[in-house]
Order: C-alpha cells, then sequence, then structure tokens
DNA sequence: TACTCTTAATCGCTAAGGGT
DNA sequence: ACCCTTAGCGATTAAGAGTA
C-alpha cells in the first residue's frame, strides 16, 4: 500500500479521547490529527515519541491529518488500524500469501453471522469459500508481538464465527498482521485476554486457520512482509 | 446503603447500500 | 455518476439496573 503522498514527520505531545492526536510538527505548529485505531496502543503512544502523519484527502474533514507510524526505539509501527485489510487484500491479490493464493475473486467487508462482516471472502469456482478475518497487532513484549493489548469481546466472537464456517464446511482464517518490523515471533496475550487466548487454540483445534505476516514500513508505503512463526501454546 | 454487574453512549471514518 | 444514510469499528466510561 502507498501513501497518496510521503508522510509528515511530527512529535506526539498526547493522545486522548480514542480519535485524536496533538502533535508538533518540526516548524513549531501544532495540529490535532485523527487517530485511526481505538486500542489501547499500548507503549506506542508515548509523549515525545516520533511520528509520521498523512494529509487527509478528503477537504470536508475535520481534521485534517492521520497519525499513521510511530517511531519506537528506533522502529516504525503502523498504527492505522484501517490500512491491514487493505494491505492483505492487496498482497492476497498480488499472489503473495501462500497459504491464500489460487481465488478468482476478493470480496471486502462481507455482511455474515450476527451483525457481523467479514474482512475478506475469498471465492473460487469449485472451492469452498474461504472467510478472512484480519487483525492489527502493534503490541510488542519481549521479542514478541502480541494480540490483543486489551480484552476483546468482539475479537472472542470473530473466532465464534470462523469455527461456525468451519463447520458448515467452509474455510476460516485469522491473519494476524503485525506492523512491525522488530518481532521474532507471534503469540497470544494470554495475561491480557485469557478467553481469546483460549478461544483461539480451541478455534485452531477445531479446524480455522491461523496465520501472521509482518510489513515492510516505510513513510511512502507499508507492504506485507515476511511470515512470522506463531506460538499458540496454552498457557493459562 | 454499598457494592457489583450490565448496558448504552461516545468519538471520526469507511464501506455498503439505497436513492436520484 | 453522484449524493445521502447507516452500521460497524472497539475500548472506555458513565449511567442504570440488580443484588446483598
Amino acid at each position: 500500500m502507498r501513501f497518496a503522498a510521503p508522510l509528515v514527520r511530527a512529535t506526539l505531545i498526547k493522545r486522548y479521547k480514542r480519535f485524536m492526536a496533538d502533535v508538533r510538527f518540526d516548524d513549531g505548529t501544532e495540529v490535532t490529527a485523527h487517530v485511526a485505531n481505538s486500542g489501547a496502543m499500548l507503549g506506542t503512544a508515548e509523549p515525545g515519541m516520533e511520528v509520521w502523519l498523512s494529509p487527509a484527502s478528503n477537504p470536508e474533514r475535520k481534521l485534517k491529518w492521520n497519525w499513521e507510524l510511530v517511531t519506537v526505539d528506533g522502529h516504525l509501527v503502523g498504527v492505522n488500524t484501517a490500512h491491514p485489510n487493505g494491505i492483505v487484500a492487496e498482497a492476497v491479490a498480488a499472489g503473495q500469501v501462500a497459504e491464500l493464493a489460487g481465488y478468482d475473486s476478493i470480496r471486502r467487508e462481507v455482511k455474515y453471522g450476527v451483525n457481523s462482516r467479514i474482512d475478506l471472502l475469498l471465492e473460487a469456482e469449485g472451492r469452498p469459500k474461504c472467510w478472512v478475518e484480519v487483525k492489527n497487532v502493534h503490541l510488542k513484549r519481549g521479542d514478541w508481538a502480541e494480540f490483543p493489548d486489551a480484552v476483546t469481546v468482539r475479537g472472542t466472537k470473530h473466532l465464534a464465527e470462523l469455527t461456525d464456517r468451519v463447520r458448515a464446511g467452509e474455510r476460516a482464517v485469522m491473519v494476524y498482521l503485525v506492523q512491525r518490523e522488530d518481532c521474532a515471533g507471534f503469540r497470544p496475550a494470554a495475561d491480557i485476554d485469557p478467553v481469546y487466548a483460549r478461544t483461539l487454540a480451541q478455534a485452531t483445534r477445531d479446524g480455522v486457520e491461523a496465520i501472521c505476516y509482518t510489513c515492510r514500513l516505510a513513510p511512502d508505503g507499508i507492504d506485507l512482509g515476511a511470515p512470522l512463526t506463531m506460538d499458540l501454546t496454552e498457557r493459562i
């Protein structure tokens, strides 16, 4: 995924009210930017951090800047949760995701289950439908990329609905997209949300596939990176 | 009265779907 | 080809309901 224009560097003053962050550009001007990430953003929203912003394409928008990247310990981390679906969809279309290759059509945000939407629905003649849920991962503890960074009831519900698809004879794949380049592997944050970790382990036993990829991040775009090994061992 | 638990509202943006 | 409306995103928090 390319940014429409190169990102602009700034310094984070503070993040607040879930969707907003005050930042200071290098020339000293301060603006409030939109944060497309309602999560806890553990370790990625500390005042003083170097951040990268994109200008809003819609002139009607109240907030003229989007917070896209943050530098943590010298590494870029993507914080915009609107991007992972597109990054994965692009990579699938380009045949870069081995597990999801060979489908004719990719549709985004297709309704299913109870008031849910699947991130990607892959279809091909003569093959079972393939339901793909993408989760953005930005939390790093030790050398591990971990998800979630806060209790996610919705995430657990998504796993249940993916399991339902498998029971219906279709394919269901959880894709964890790690928007950073400095992790050695992925595991669920069982101490943060034990219910989610347990549900994920059970879902994989029930036939839901779970895969994990990193990203290559730069101020001009974000692309799919290498697969990341996963440890779904239950610890609690 | 003093807790715990549940529910609903909240923010700005996006994609989908309906309408013209 | 364009609006316009709506649901969903999801953690937080306040308000409301329920229980002892």
